[in-house]
DNA sequence: CGCGGCAGTGCAACCGTTTGCACTGTCCGA
DNA sequence: TCGGACAGTGCAAACGGTTGCACTGCCGCG
């Protein structure tokens, strides 16, 4: 058994037909009689024809190829979305490379040249957290090149983007405290350059306005959302505020670094204080009582992304208006919030 | 400016070179002049020509790209392994194709084309749950293409692997609660037909031994290892044996929910009962105390696995002799099994 | 003066597939 | 009987690089 895959002259000349009856067979055309097709097809599996994709590709100067740049690939949100991503372009006959731009732009430019290189016909990016430059993407422009930004987006009304509505989100959190009976509620945010922390943060106020509860500047702390800055901003608000009745947080770690501590003041969660975080993270489902939080639909979003880019890939004279996809979270209630039952 | 990437023949004609010239001073060859190359150069960078690497790879034969098959991209184990191999190829100068075989040998075998028909040059490999036939790897031996295994291995001396060494990760688990003066150990171990998890529970039989305890059948209880699993797992364990004063579990999970319910029975964690679980999770350091647990090096196993497999794709006429490599775990003691202070 | 060697460049084949066009033969209608 | 339509096939040029070999000068040495 040689090391020689089977190709298409290979057949050609087992069969004495030239390599385009062959080609074409295989693609079954229509001008080939069907004798002949069937002829190919026998001897292609007999002897285990498979097409050289890259040959195919520099032909047809189509790579089947589509090429993503995330910050980086562990953590839940990002694996979930290129699970998302990886199932939609493998369903519609693409294969995906994935680069991590590691949260630093140098890196996510040297990403973008070695997917243009590789001939993808079409880019998925979330943004590093350091990118301030763009000026690297213009060159996909130039080169007509599809391009979906997911989550972290370039915020312009030129390109196509899928996000989250994370106001929506906050303010559906929001009101379900509210509407548990709370009034005194606390909130743990995020760094406010981000825009999905600035968001929840707007729909914190937002909520507290629309219901007419005061706004209290000493109810909201930013950190960074970790773990510990959890616990840190827990101490921090029991002691401006010791009759605080629940806490909303940006994401969900925070909010779990919190509960330890109102556990160990004493507090009951959620008699005393209820608790809503952001994200749905696994260990949501590990404490106790279980979390309260918001489902970004992660797999979804990558879904969504593919199916946008390959719409744009499909479009032949590339006049696709840039569009804007924004997609609907989901209020997870649990336990760490449920102090009514609900009627 | 138009659509069209310059390619080598624009850059030719421009300078009134071949283009094999151009070629050969793009890849600094040493039969050109260093005026002709500066020439080149320069106009390169000025038209920012970037290589075809379609053509390039039909041409050598070489198309600097890895295949990775996984059974699944979330969760945390796969992110970190893939992170690993992401950033080991990347280093490299590779392009690294991800693929799932979402737990299904037909996908994956699917997979396998895939990649086959991409060119790839060299195939990491971790196989799905399913998986019983591996004679779609045939093909990849015989066409003569690195291969190379990680933890979910094919075992046999022929195949190229790399592993860890669950078994020492257990057995210095074990040693430890031993240690703490624990003398009623249970064990609540995974399915006996994955190796990882054979492994952890022959390390737990021979611990005991090794350490003058006695082996008892109503300490031990298997199962799947989820969060549910874990609490009813606990729930028999704890009902055969009241007076159980540890429990190492196959993962971390599975210990998490045994955790919630000795709670709930009123045993205090560590002082009446020691925890140990294995992979080191993030919701590790979430719950409290925090769990005692085995770290599985995994973005080391991915950057050994995409070593070893850059060696096998270097070396020329292929007689490599397969390897297979075996890393070692790192056992963290936290609060959960901490019951005497370190001397 | 002739010849070998070397530096620098070009020619052309090649990788495996696709595709516009030309070609052959057959059959049918006028 | 002839022309044209049509089915079925082959030729050859692409796609964008790489590479073995041939070629052209020029220089130095015997």
């Amino acid at each position: 058994m040689s090391t020689h895959r089977a190709s298409i002259s290979d057949l050609a000349a087992q069969l004495n037909l030239s390599v385009s009856t062959i080609s074409r067979a295989l693609s079954d055309h229509a001008s080939i009689s069907d004798a002949t097709k069937r002829r190919v097809w026998d001897l292609a599996r007999q002897l285990n024809y498979q097409p050289n994709q890259l040959a195919a590709a520099l032909r047809k100067g189509r790579s089947n190829t589509l090429g993503v740049i995330v910050p980086h690939i562990d953590g839940h949100f990002f694996a979930l979305v290129l699970k998302g991503i990886e199932n939609g372009a493998n369903q519609a006959g693409f294969n995906v490379m994935i680069c991590q731009s590691n949260e630093n732009a140098v890196h996510e430019k040297k990403n973008l040249e070695t997917l243009l290189n590789a001939q993808v016909e079409g880019i998925l990016v979330s943004l590093s957290l350091t990118t301030k430059d763009v000026r690297h993407f213009e060159d996909v422009r130039r080169r007509d090149l599809p391009l979906v930004f997911f989550d972290r987006i370039l915020e312009s009304p030129e390109v196509s983007a899928v996000v989250l509505d994370d106001y929506q989100g906050a303010y559906q959190a929001m009101k379900h405290l509210i509407g548990q009976g709370c009034t005194r509620i606390a909130h743990i945010g995020g760094p406010q350059h981000l825009n999905i922390c600035k968001n929840r943060y707007r729909a914190y106020v937002d909520a507290l306005r629309d219901h007419d509860l005061p706004y209290d500047p000493t109810l909201v702390h930013f950190c960074d959302l970790t773990l510990p800055e959890g616990h840190e901003a827990m101490e921090v608000l029991l002691r401006q505020n010791p009759g605080l009745d629940a806490v909303f947080s940006a994401n969900d770690l925070a909010v779990a670094g919190a509960m330890q501590v109102l556990r160990a003041a004493g507090r009951r969660i959620p008699e005393d204080v209820a608790l809503a975080g952001f994200s749905n993270e696994l260990f949501t489902l590990l404490t106790e009582p279980h979390l309260t939080t918001v489902d970004q639909r992660c797999e979804e979003m990558g879904r969504t992304a593919v199916r946008l880019l390959l719409d744009m890939v499909a479009e032949q004279p590339r006049r696709l208006a840039p569009r804007q996809i924004v997609l609907q979270p989901e209020l997870l209630v649990r336990g760490s919030s449920q102090r009514r039952l609900p009627e």
